[in-house]
DNA sequence: TTGTGTATATTCACTGGTCAGTATACATAA
DNA sequence: TTATGTATACTGACCAGTGAATATACACAA
């Protein structure tokens, strides 16, 4: 039946999903994630093909969520450009300080299959970065020269997954804090100045006039 | 015998450490490890009390060689302070083109004892990437206000790491370049203002006299 | 209504293999 | 004879994946 197929493979999917982020890919077993999901080893095998196939599902249901998350922060931040993007560190640092978490589960999974690099995984993971790196840099095309927004989207990337990598091994969201500081940093360096010259809050961030 | 068994133990390291490095250290068993070494898994447990200890063996012997190695790019490098650091990105991108190159050894061994935060190989690459910040923060603070070399050099680290993850992932060394860039952009920021003032290059890199 | 076939969904118990670590014995040298 | 170093062969646990049987539900014919 369909219906009862769907949220048996759901409550699948969520198992792996937790156990999978938690503890990583190769440190859960089949059998973990068959017990945490209620329902034996072989069930789980008629619904996933393999392991592999599980691993992948697990990544490309986080995928839309992922993007969606990072949007909304942007969307509901005050100010410009580069303060919506600050934004998102924020955001990120705020769910770093949760015991659960854990890093990017992209990054994650793709340094746990470093020698399998067409598995369905990193393709996966590849193709979630690329996505959040073609946002932004539709987003710094209005804010900025077009011609610098992909490397400028670029190298904010480069600041959140050294950010998901740093932190997790230090255990110190403010890490975060520091990257968006940096993104910030960047992206007001790209941008035109402002028509009206502002007294800037009690952040440490200033505005630069370029004509010197 | 000390010689015989010093010589068996940088043996069965340097196959740990080849091992380790290119395929992880979950995927790569101690029997792999003892037939790489030429010798038996009984051997090897002679020398080493644990797997877990050869992973931290494998981490502490590479903790020195790496920032030795940053600092000679750093040395070696024309230019002022940022084209220095600049250059050890454009290095690590060199590396990166290498087949076996595999990341960052550290953050790869961090993400597969994520919850193992006590284990003493995350001990070891923490205190790795402490020093190198600290190395980058004394370097700063002859360049920079003193005041903002620790936040700068946490943020050179951050694209570092980022690098290394992203590079890893896409398998495409022009993100270090990239992340060069950002960097070498978030020193010049804060560096005071050259005594003359210079037409920038069409390429990003220019020589500056600090005599003036 | 009852019986029968069929596809879906699930279970128990198993296989073949790997892995970290060890019991035991043997060799060599001080 | 005692300490050091090496080897063979093993243990117990775990793990990805499977074989064979069973349960459920729906379709359609009698």
């Amino acid at each position: 039946m369909s219906e009862t197929g769907r949220s048996t493979r759901e409550r699948i999917l969520q198992a792996a999903g937790k156990l999978f982020y938690g503890e990583g890919i190769r440190a859960v077993s089949v059998d973990a994630v068959a017990e945490k999901a209620g329902l034996t080893k072989r069930t789980l095998y008629y619904h996933f093909r393999s392991k592999d196939d599980l691993i992948a599902a697990y990544l490309e249901i986080r995928d839309q969520p992922n993007l969606a998350l990072f949007k909304r922060w942007f969307a509901e931040a005050d100010g410009d450009v580069a303060a919506k993007v600050e934004a998102i560190f924020r955001n990120l640092a705020r769910s770093a300080r949760h015991a659960k978490w854990k890093g990017c589960g992209f990054l994650r999974t793709s340094v746990e299959l470093v020698n399998l690099p067409g598995h369905p995984a990193m393709v996966i993971g590849r193709a979630h970065k690329k996505r959040v790196e073609d946002w932004l840099c539709s987003v710094f095309e209005d804010a900025v020269n077009p011609q610098q927004a992909r490397q400028l989207a670029r190298q904010v990337i480069l600041l959140l997954d050294g950010a998901f990598a740093v932190v997790l091994l230090h255990r110190d969201p403010s890490y975060m804090e520091t990257a968006g500081a940096a993104a910030a940093h960047l992206v007001r360096g790209l941008m035109p100045p402002p028509r009206k010259s502002i007294k800037a809050a009690n952040v440490r961030r200033t505005i630069r006039s370029r004509t010197g």
